[in-house]
DNA sequence: GATACCATAACTTTCGAAACATCATGGATA
DNA sequence: TATCCATGATGTTTCGAAAGTTATGGTATC
């Protein structure tokens, strides 16, 4: 059956190159660059959202016969899937008793914040010095999308909060993806998925917190298209220290 | 709680504390803190070692009927431990036509161990300023276990070569153990086990490389016990670029 | 009353067959 | 000759039943 015909729709607007065949956190949702065999891929995905917006809690044990109801899938698969999200870090594994959603807690928020704004910084600054017409056109592209939902009310952003997720893990992929290094690539994507879980906590703030990141990312994808190492890694690194500091202030 | 029972003979020095319920590649092969459900993790275990001392080339297309025969394990199985494989770089998936190994390049192993470099040492800072006796005691013994095999000769190194990779990294672990960010050890972990495959191009080197090897691991282990970590950094640093700069000479 | 023991229930882990996709071959057609 | 589609072969992906393990609860024993 073709795949499962997953997005047809969207023309797929990025290219890049070849780009990374790798497997791990690079490629994520929806739409499907170089995708997997789509079943499997997309449960991964399906999982790690639901993780990361506390649809399971965190200590939560995850029995596959609740989850082969709930996703529809073979427990094979489930168990395929997990064992991705362990890697990835977001559940753990224990001896013959199965899978648990990792905790949180507020140092290992510090901790991720911490190593998100040094290899951010750093994959930005090569991605600024390597990107080409084609990644500029690219980032424009992934920024007006969204803010198509940050212009949105709170009320509406709140329903499309899923989406929301989706395009701003785009924006920030879009500014460093012209970086040469594809481990730094790689090992800020492991952090910035892992910041997801935390960031999900500031939804409730009422207004306050996405004004001001609304003018934050604009003013990032600004500097990088003038190609201001300096300016831009400045930028960057007070968005995320500052969005950081909000959610500790939530714990 | 008797687990599986894999390795009672082992009275297993170091426990640290409860220590990470971490899944990812932290914990390895035989001996086995936390191990997992054993008949998977082990199978995991096989195929990284067999990847990284190059059973299966890079390229290598990694067929499951052949895999399930060599192993004795069932398909699912194998896709378990597969999925977790690429998750940490070894291998890659692609659409609907399954696993290979990863490829290995001069310009990846620069990058590697950039981040390694960076990673090891920070991460041994940290270790020596938090590390308590406890953390000595087991660092000492680390040693001690690579020295019994370092000491031997070149053709006696040979055969055990696989032992020795184990023992390398458990003293490159026990050094780094006390680090109390838990997210900082796993990252390096991961740099750590890619490099290995590439350490594996030069066993080949006939001696030379391995008696410098030797005094330098003692001097780092005799650093962190002085807990003077500007010493050992400098040391752990130069022991790290002057490998891998012998490998990119061997490339 | 507390403890050890055992049966039962709940859940995890493993396996391989069936469904599905991709690739290679070869013959028909323009 | 080159292109295209059928066809079979090889290999991957998914699933759920069976085997194995851990937790639960109840009974006998001290």
């Amino acid at each position: 059956m073709t795949g499962t015909g997953y997005c047809r729709a969207d023309p797929n607007p990025h290219d890049q190159k070849a780009e990374h065949t790798l497997s791990m956190s690079s490629e994520h949702p929806t739409r499907s660059t170089t995708d997997d065999a789509s079943a499997g891929r997309a449960l991964v995905d399906r999982l790690r959202s639901d993780i990361t917006s506390s649809v399971f809690a965190p200590m939560e044990k995850l029995k596959f016969a609740d989850l082969s109801k709930r996703y529809d899938v073979g427990i094979g698969t489930l168990r395929e899937a997990l064992t991705q999200l362990a890697s990835e870090g977001f559940v753990t594994l224990e001896a013959g008793k199965g899978f648990k959603v990792s905790p949180v807690s507020r140092e290992e928020l510090l901790e991720i914040t911490a190593h998100f704004i040094d290899l951010e910084k750093r994959a930005l600054a090569e991605s600024i010095q390597h990107g080409d017409e084609n990644w500029e056109s690219n980032l424009v592209a992934a920024h007006h999308r969204l803010t198509l939902i940050e212009r949105l009310s709170w009320a509406e952003r709140m329903e499309r909060h899923s989406e929301w997720v989706q395009r701003h893990r785009e924006f920030h992929k879009a500014l460093v993806i012209a970086c040469p290094g594809k481990w730094l690539v790689r090992l800020r994507s492991l952090m910035f998925d892992q910041l997801d879980r935390y960031r999900f906590l500031s939804k409730r703030a009422p207004e306050g917190l996405g004004a001001s990141k609304f003018d934050e990312h604009g003013r990032i994808k600004d500097a990088a298209l003038d190609h201001d190492v300096d300016k831009a890694v400045a930028l960057i690194e007070h968005h995320i220290r500052d969005t950081s500091e909000r959610i500790v202030s939530l714990l």
